[in-house]
DNA sequence: GGGTTTAATGTAATCGATTACAGCATGTCA
DNA sequence: TGACATGCTGTAATCGATTACATTAAACCC
């Protein structure tokens, strides 16, 4: 059975076209009664606008574009739960496009997003964007929101996590449970915003305790894929070393897993043996053995934050919107750190 | 600047705008010297096709919208990222959808598909798909494929986990190790289907064994938003039992997690005091004080063959798929379980 | 060479909505 | 009563592609 058209519906209303579609998108320039007979007509063919049709004359596709480096991590996952609620909410639809660390396939969604008639903005969740794609899709006026990630170009508004905040609140309980020779577990730095940003936070810590950080702790992994194969050798190469570190801050729960993992087989026992912590708050993290010291990140409340400024931009272009966002973090401790030389060593 | 019309890139060609179309969809039948010059003439306008335009006239969009009780959840986002890696590569893009187990909502998003100008195909992964739903689709000719939920109807074709096979091995096993009082901790049936094939797998294995399982072990719990809240009074009131089981088989994973909890919190120790197993694998499971004894499922490989079916049905709308396709897990043996009276007590 | 097939391209209708503009009836005011 | 505003509705152009059909030229065959 062939779709109901809107001239469908008019013949049946015994009203024109134009009558149906103000029906639809301007029901007070119709009178009560001729609205009635068409919202009567649209209920019994079961009729549905054709969006494709609607699209191609409003210029408007009520989608948003999620540019995201994978869908599965714990953080990310929060994120566009949120970013989905509210868009759904708005009357918006979702399109996903997960780069999986790709350039390749970030480039082949950037040159679609760029024609304008697939989504009216889009979200682009990527602690590793490159800057050219987002200048790009800001250059070719497509309305942006960035988050995770901080471009200069003031029209771009960025929602950001602290994560200055995070490597700092650790590190410095850390310092302040005694501890001297902490290590940092981050990602390589280059394009990565929040890896810059924790180095900068560790450090911070140091520098306000007075302390000097030995630089050889400061571990960074190449990682532009979603895999963790590497951070197993870097963990254990740490933890051989002869002036092992008594802290390690691992750069996120999924890492500190890791660590759990290499010290299980190493027999070092935590935090009796060396302290450990996270960032994220997954859901495991307190079921470890013992329970993950870590960050906890208001994820949703970012995805939320970043759509309600993409929704704003899209009803009025040149709203004013802040450039820059962050939103605090919170450190968890649990039972996966413990003040230095206050481990009670069991058996 | 005004995006690009194809009457632009004819005019610059010198040729008709039916050329330039062929040149984009139908090269063969345009000659090379013609195709060079719309190719330039394309490339030196960056031009774009309106694919709003293009969906309007062909009735295709080429996006699959995937209709999914939530993405936080570890086995679904490897199916999800599976879809996608399949999907781009044959030129599709993904629309999401999801329900959070929220009716009104799923509804929301089946009256948007069953208007054919979103989506040319549905993939409906949910184990809770209500029939009522999915049979609309079906109806309305949308090319629907099901995963983890089978439904009657044969041209519906339905990817299945042997979900009956996970709970068998798994209870096979403990019975082999002298386990006669395991319990099930399992999902409420109704409508969800892999809790029903579940309790199948549970029982099967318990009469080929030739044994009478306590129906007071087969715990069920209603769960109809994704929140993990009920389990703990679940699993806290069958560890207070005086006839304790001495082998939980938990729902999945992260239900396993909880056990873990409420163990630790009664003191009982994995494995020596009560086997626990679960079902996913997820990341953290191997990580787990003991390791989790659970079930590894082929999550990305069922993504991949049900939207190669999906895209099979809508190349030839008539092709015959296999209406039901089951892919077989395997059980992972990790140190969370242990012999009846085997288990070696520490201190 | 005349007729017929084949290849390459153009003309114009079409997809299904939105909306500028026009028209008409009614109400309001001086 | 006439001038004008207001409210409601219809007519028809338009958005940017695709494609059936027509046209032309070249190739081929006997």
């Amino acid at each position: 059975m062939r779709p109901k058209k809107m001239e469908d519906v008019a013949r049946l209303a015994g009203v024109s076209t134009a009558t149906v579609s103000r029906v639809l998108n301007n029901p007070e320039l119709v009178s009560g009664d001729t609205r009635q007979k068409v919202a009567d007509a649209i209920r019994q063919l079961d009729y549905r606008v054709n969006l494709a049709a609607r699209s191609l004359r409003t210029n408007q596709t009520r989608t948003i574009a999620v540019v995201l480096p994978t869908i599965a991590d714990p953080v990310i996952n929060r994120m566009v739960e949120a970013v989905e609620d509210v868009a759904i909410t708005a009357g918006y639809t979702l399109l996903l496009c997960s780069t999986r660390g790709d350039a390749a396939r970030e480039q082949t969604y950037i040159e679609l997003l760029t024609q304008q008639t697939v989504a009216d903005g889009v979200l682009y969740i990527s602690p590793r964007a490159t800057p050219d794609n987002v200048l790009a899709l800001d250059q070719e006026d497509m309305p942006l929101v960035l988050c995770n990630y901080l471009v200069e170009r003031e029209s771009v508004p960025c929602l950001l996590l602290d994560h200055v905040s995070s490597t700092y609140q650790t590190t410095a309980h850390l310092l302040a449970l005694g501890h001297r020779r902490i290590a940092l577990l981050n990602l390589a730095a280059p394009y990565y915003y929040p890896a810059r940003m924790r180095l900068k936070g560790f450090l911070s810590a140091y520098t306000e305790a007075g302390i000097e950080p030995d630089p050889s702790l400061c571990i960074e992994i190449d990682q532009p894929t979603y895999v963790n194969d590497d951070w197993y050798a870097a963990i254990d190469g740490l933890l051989a070393r002869a002036d092992r570190p008594s802290a390690i801050v691992a750069f996120n729960d999924e890492v500190a897993l890791e660590v759990y993992a290499v010290c299980r087989e190493r027999g070092l026992r935590i935090p009796h043996d060396i302290s450990v912590t996270g960032c994220d708050d997954i859901l495991s993290s307190r079921y470890l053995e013992p329970p993950l010291t870590t960050v906890s990140v208001p994820a949703a409340e970012q995805g939320k934050r970043a759509v309600r400024a993409l929704l704003k931009r899209l009803a009025r272009p040149h709203s004013r919107i802040p450039h820059e966002t962050r939103l605090s973090v919170e450190l968890v401790v649990r039972g996966s750190i413990t003040a230095v030389g206050q481990g009670v060593p069991e058996v």
